[in-house]
DNA sequence: CAAGCGTGGAC
DNA sequence: TGTCCAAGCTT
């Protein structure tokens, strides 16, 4: 064993945290950590992965679920093309595969949502395939490590990682070596202000040394954000509410939401006015007034969201919307910029309007 | 390959 | 308040 694996097995004994997933070798718990884990912090993911174990033990009870009770479940955890993927994936193992994971990397490369970082992570964790993982820690670690100040986005610098990595992971215990690896990249060798004085590896690591632990490592590319004014109807009648399911190939597909116009910048009450009845060819004379806007920031676009009152005492009848009572909104899964305009409105005794 | 896909915590 | 970004994958 090198001296560097050496280091990094011991200090992963000293330091680790204990977490549910590393008290099973269970494809199905595995790749149910892995898929919730992505771009994903620990402290968020951990409540999610105890929900799914408990609602679905196994990856037969998640292939027997309805898609909308995946995605309910998954609420609120974002990249919920995810959910989707692994109710997908589900079946296929129940239908395609018997019920079992595969058990290389390569096969496990087949399956929807799962690509060349997960693929490793199961391969190894499960089955100690010496095959490295090299994720958003590992790159950070690796490329400090080795003074690398390419961008992580171009492919050299994994190219360099991964010989890095093959030249040391253990044969035999490749599970514990990968983990290592991630740990130290999540706890000592932080993206901000990592514990350089206590690190193991401070007189081998060549940002360290340079002084260049704060551009490595170094990204090419740049967030534009994009702005879109979303303006949501809320429209109830007699403790029913009209909401939609989002099928378009765009955020938050297969969420439900309240019908809605999108326009291009904020919107007026009158344009609304005028924007409503065209869209949802409504005939009669709709009242509308404001209710409230809620900003809602993504990682390359701002959702500007303005909720609109429709005053009606009858049913409006909208194309491609369902009728929900308002008691069972519950059992739908929204959008973070949806729940929180319900949260708000059930604590700003407005329910009252909801006649 | 570049762009698109969420959310919440840290600073 | 704005910016960064975390156990990435798909198209």
């Amino acid at each position: 064993m090198s001296s560097f694996s050496k280091k990094l097995l011991s200090w992963y004994d000293e330091n680790h945290r204990k977490l549910p997933w590393r008290a099973t070798k269970s494809p199905y718990n595995i790749w149910l950590s892995e898929i919730i884990l992505q771009q994903t912090r620990v402290e968020q993911g951990l409540p999610y992965y105890r929900k799914f174990i408990t609602t679905f033990p196994t990856v037969n009870d998640l292939a027997n679920a309805d898609e909308d009770k995946v995605l309910k479940l998954w609420q609120g955890l974002g990249y919920y093309s995810r959910a989707r993927n692994l109710h997908f994936t589900a079946k296929q193992i129940v239908n395609d595969y018997n019920g079992e994971f595969p058990n290389t990397k390569k096969n496990l490369l087949k399956l929807k949502g799962v690509g060349d970082y997960t693929a490793s992570a199961i391969a190894s964790f499960c089955f100690e395939e010496p095959t490295p993982v090299i994720d958003g820690n590992v790159f950070r670690f690796i490329c400090r490590l080795l003074g690398i100040t390419l961008p992580i986005d171009v492919p050299e610098t994994k190219n360099e990682v991964h010989d890095f990595l093959i030249r040391h992971i253990i044969n035999g215990n490749a599970s514990k070596f990968n983990q290592a690896i991630m740990e130290f990249g999540a706890l000592q060798c932080t993206p901000k202000k990592p514990k350089c004085e206590s690190c193991v590896f401070m007189q081998d690591c060549k940002a360290y040394n340079k002084n260049l632990i704060e551009i490595i490592p170094a990204k090419s590319k740049k967030v534009k954000v994009k702005h879109r004014y979303f303006n949501y109807f809320f429209i109830s009648v007699n403790c029913t509410m009209v909401i939609r399911k989002r099928t378009e190939n765009d955020i938050w597909k297969n969420l439900y939401e309240f019908p809605l116009i999108e326009s291009s910048k904020s919107a007026d009450l009158s344009t609304i006015q005028k924007q409503f009845k065209k869209n949802f060819d409504v005939n009669e004379k709709i009242a509308i007034s404001f209710l409230t806007t809620y900003q809602h920031q993504l990682t390359h676009q701002k959702i500007h969201g303005s909720f609109w009152l429709v005053h009606t005492k009858s049913q409006i009848e909208i194309k491609n919307t369902i009728l929900v009572a308002a008691n069972e909104l519950n059992n739908y899964a929204f959008s973070r910029l949806i729940t929180r305009f319900i949260e708000d409105f059930e604590n700003n005794d407005l329910q009252l309007q909801i006649v």
